[in-house]
DNA sequence: ATGTCTTTGTGAACGCGTGCACAAAGATGG
DNA sequence: CCATCTTTGTGCACGCGTTCACAAAGACAT
């Protein structure tokens, strides 16, 4: 899990589970594949395997949005489109500001997924003064020091953030003041908001890290037995497929982190 | 949360708890910060916050690794730091290819974040001819054709997926049959994978759902009500800094969806 | 050496999420 | 109209994760 939700300690907004939010937009997906190919109906059976889950789930979880399907036929495909994404507010217009154009923000700025689930991009923000009025993804980036103009007047209540770590608060902080009021945050930063703001983040390193805690696991226990000693890690071992593989002793005296997306700060 | 693992239900594996593990990331995040700054010890208290979670959490996850602070003073942050790398199997060379050489790819390719954790970016590779041998991030582009090699030549473990998602279990198979273990997987699929491979996804937009759904709720619950009849979405209502605001009035009938990433095809 | 003060490490309780297993519901065929 | 078959919806039990609260442990001052 890339993310977790800041504040609002578990609280069930009105009956349906964290848990089972988490999850509509990957049934919505498989769904959408579904009606795509212009299939009628789909059994919880087949759209967990779709979604990727246990059946038995799937069932509970449309179960707190109500009965939707018939027994012995399956669900409505065309219908439970409409149900999700009702639930999860994809029936409305979404405007989004990305703050920070970099390489992470473009790619932001041009993945697709984000109109076809009711978002639009309403603007591109970043502090380089020289990339003012160049167009990413066709859409012209403006300065931060119209942040606060552009998210007033487009009614902008959520918010990415793809600036580099050391300005992810202070950007975080002016959208906030501005009425954003959920925010995407993909600086290596833990950001602090006042109640009733939502931030969720995503962490590509996070994950790579949580990758190789269970690849060593793999590796064999004694491996990691050798460096369970004081020995300060000897070098990669590979007990597999050991090609040659450049070798790097150690990983904490690497020079200045920073810790910081490759993206332009903003 | 942007992931989710797949397979493996829930082994703790060695006592660890999964959970414990998805916040060892984190934790480390903010001693190296401490590091930099010289701070020599932490104590709970303080690192949780700089972390973002609870102080108790924080302790009890330390416990799993075993019995690291002292009563009175607090946590070394260097040794902290050594631990939790070695745990996490940060202190070893991950070498890693990403398929998929697009915006994501590329973005991904320029993270600053993988180097300092222990992970070099051994291959860049994508479908596209035109695209080989062309630098990125100072690494040259390499064509579909060499992935089998590059992965065992370089002892590859972890593989990166930013491919549109028609390409991903093409791209996933291949990966898994040269002998990757791990992946990484950014294209919006359910990728299927043998016993013994992990898969964590990133979802973008499946973020940005999660983030509506609170968003809307929180628009207050009148105007879902209104939209709860039949009513086909009566545009944006922005209850709070209700602006003008450039409006649409549906998002299902959208154009073609395709839930691809803006990356290039692999 | 002894007492006080700070902070860790953890036992225990609680709540959420998951998955089993089955009864209820409806479709379908005779 | 009845029997059978499929599939949903859910009661229930179990396990994991979180949090509280406190005893044990060590630092530090006197």
């Amino acid at each position: 899990m890339a993310t977790g939700r800041t504040h609002r300690p578990a609280t069930r907004s009105r009956g349906i589970p964290e848990a089972t939010v988490a999850r509509l937009p990957l049934y919505l997906r498989a769904l959408t594949a579904l009606s795509e190919r212009s299939v009628p109906t789909v059994s919880s059976e087949e759209l967990a395997a779709a979604a990727g889950v246990n059946s038995a789930k799937l069932r509970k979880d449309f179960s707190y949005l109500g009965s939707y399907g018939t027994r012995g036929v399956g669900y409505d495909v065309e219908y439970l489109v409409y149900q999700i994404s009702r639930e999860l507010g994809l029936t409305q217009d979404w405007p989004v500001v990305i703050v920070g154009i970099g390489n992470l923000g473009a790619a932001l700025a041009n993945y697709g997924g984000f109109a076809s689930r009711g978002f639009r991009v309403a603007a591109l923000i970043d502090a380089d003064p020289s990339m003012a009025g160049k167009p990413v993804a066709g859409i012209p980036v403006q300065h931060s020091d119209e942040l606060e103009t552009i998210v007033r007047e487009n009614g902008v209540h959520i918010g990415v953030i793809a600036t580099p770590a050391g300005a992810a608060q202070e950007v975080c902080d002016r959208l906030v003041a501005a009425g954003v009021t959920s925010i995407l945050n993909f600086a290596p930063t833990v950001l602090s908001v006042p109640d009733g703001v939502d931030v969720r983040k995503v962490d590509l390193s996070i994950e790579l890290q949580i990758l190789a805690f269970h690849e060593q696991r793999k590796a064999g226990e004694e491996a990691a037995a050798r460096t369970a000693a004081g020995v300060p890690a000897p070098a990669a071992t590979d007990a597999t497929t050991a090609a040659d593989g450049a070798k790097r002793t150690s990983a904490t005296d690497q020079g200045p982190d920073g810790d910081v997306p490759a993206v332009m700060p903003a």
